[in-house]
DNA sequence: CGACGATTTGACTCTACTCAATGTGTGTGG
DNA sequence: CCACACACATTGAGTAGAGTCAAATCGTCG
């Protein structure tokens, strides 16, 4: 249940400034954390969704990240997007209520475990919810939108640039440090992530600290230069 | 107004199995169909929405087709969508009730136009539609995310085969020919949206044609081989 | 019919891939 | 707690695919 004394609520929950609660008033925000369940930490690797098992709840990151990928005819991983803390996963479920892709965690990660009809019901009394559900959704289209054009017609170099400022970006907006952070996903990932491969992204990842934009230390990450790096991003 | 004799109602129309009205009873979508006004049929070239003016109302393409686009700091286009009939044009402005994208008719296009706030009234009365519209948007978000994995590992071919598959599947989920289509759009606005020059998108309609998958008489394309053509989309 | 935009084709270049070898970190079991 | 193994990361050399630049042809709309 939701009242256990170890879980976190909405209304303590740093998160929620990004979350499904961000316009809520204190007594819609107490209802929505009423039907908002923790759920068990993942460890590292372990799957929470699998593409194609019914959707029954949205998962909302407290801490630690994720990975979304399908898998193609040919078994091979292609990965759609990385959750941080504050992001919901499971949107592009609601079509058919399947899963259309994996999630896996990169590293310990807590959730909040929000069951799809409770959200339903509660969203059928509450505009301000139903506004957010849309707001987040919509974002989430026009970010991969956008995200699709900045890839497609841009180098090597300007793509893994502009990965690294908008994760940095959005780090900031959850008040962590935009600064310095962790890559917690491997060259690999980021690499399939921007259709380059893991070569390249190392190549690259070195050529940016030699131009003075960056400072990495295996997964660590600082941007010593916003200026340089947003250059190198062309924008 | 809505009833003008001119003007083709929901229930008549052929593009109501795509659009927000699919899942609605008779009474439900005669509702739907006196908010919805037509639209003034745009010509080639004229533009339907601009990024950053207040989004007003929803588009449901009923004839023709768009293109979406932003410009990056240089004033560069980059397409992120093209919209055929039974589309909804204005999703990805849902978020801050501003346009993110311009968008711009390619050929004669004729319109229904859905004012939000009327929508968003129905939309609390009818829970068929607030579910199509969460489904809608949904399968945007997830089209866009596949989209953006398909083509970031895939060589020039695989992409071109890839759209062109994906555009006679969306005819054909229209009722209108898979097999023989037009390409309302340029060759260069096929190249900024795949990633791809337009040398490049010239010389492999070529190639395909020579292939045997399609065949290529200016805008006109039929695809001669199904099988081949997946074959070369790499699917 | 003429002009301009769109498309095609060719030659050359360069970026990012592949293959290969080596270095580094992590975590597990003894 | 240490050592080994394995996954992850880096660096180098050579190659191929798509870009750019250039020129010719085709189509369409005044």
């Amino acid at each position: 249940m939701a009242n256990l004394s170890s879980h976190i609520h909405c209304q303590d929950c740093s998160m929620s400034a990004l979350c499904l609660a961000q316009p809520l008033d204190a007594d819609s925000m107490a209802r929505l954390d009423t039907i908002i369940q923790r759920h068990k930490p993942l460890h590292k690797r372990d799957v929470l969704t699998a593409a194609g098992a019914p959707l029954k709840f949205l998962y909302a990151v407290r801490s630690g990240s994720l990975k979304s990928y399908t898998l193609d005819d040919n078994g091979v991983e292609q990965i759609i997007d990385f959750h941080l803390p504050g992001d919901l996963v499971g949107f592009d479920a609601l079509a058919d209520g399947k899963h259309r892709s994996f999630s896996q965690a990169l590293e310990t990660t807590m959730l909040c475990e929000i069951p799809l009809h409770s959200l339903d019901e509660l969203a059928v009394q509450m505009p301000a919810l139903r506004k957010q559900m849309m707001k987040l959704m919509s974002t989430e289209i026009f970010a991969s939108k956008q995200l699709l054009g900045n890839l497609n017609n841009r180098s090597a170099q300007q793509r893994l640039a502009h990965f690294l400022l908008t994760l940095s970006q959005r780090f900031a907006d959850r008040g962590l440090s935009g600064k310095s952070f962790r890559l917690t996903m491997t060259r690999a990932d980021i690499g399939n992530y921007l259709g380059l491969s893991v070569e390249t992204i190392s190549r690259i990842l070195s050529a940016l600290q030699a131009d003075g934009a960056i400072d990495v230390q295996n997964k660590l990450v600082e941007i010593t230069s916003f200026e340089r790096l947003r250059d190198l991003a062309g924008h």
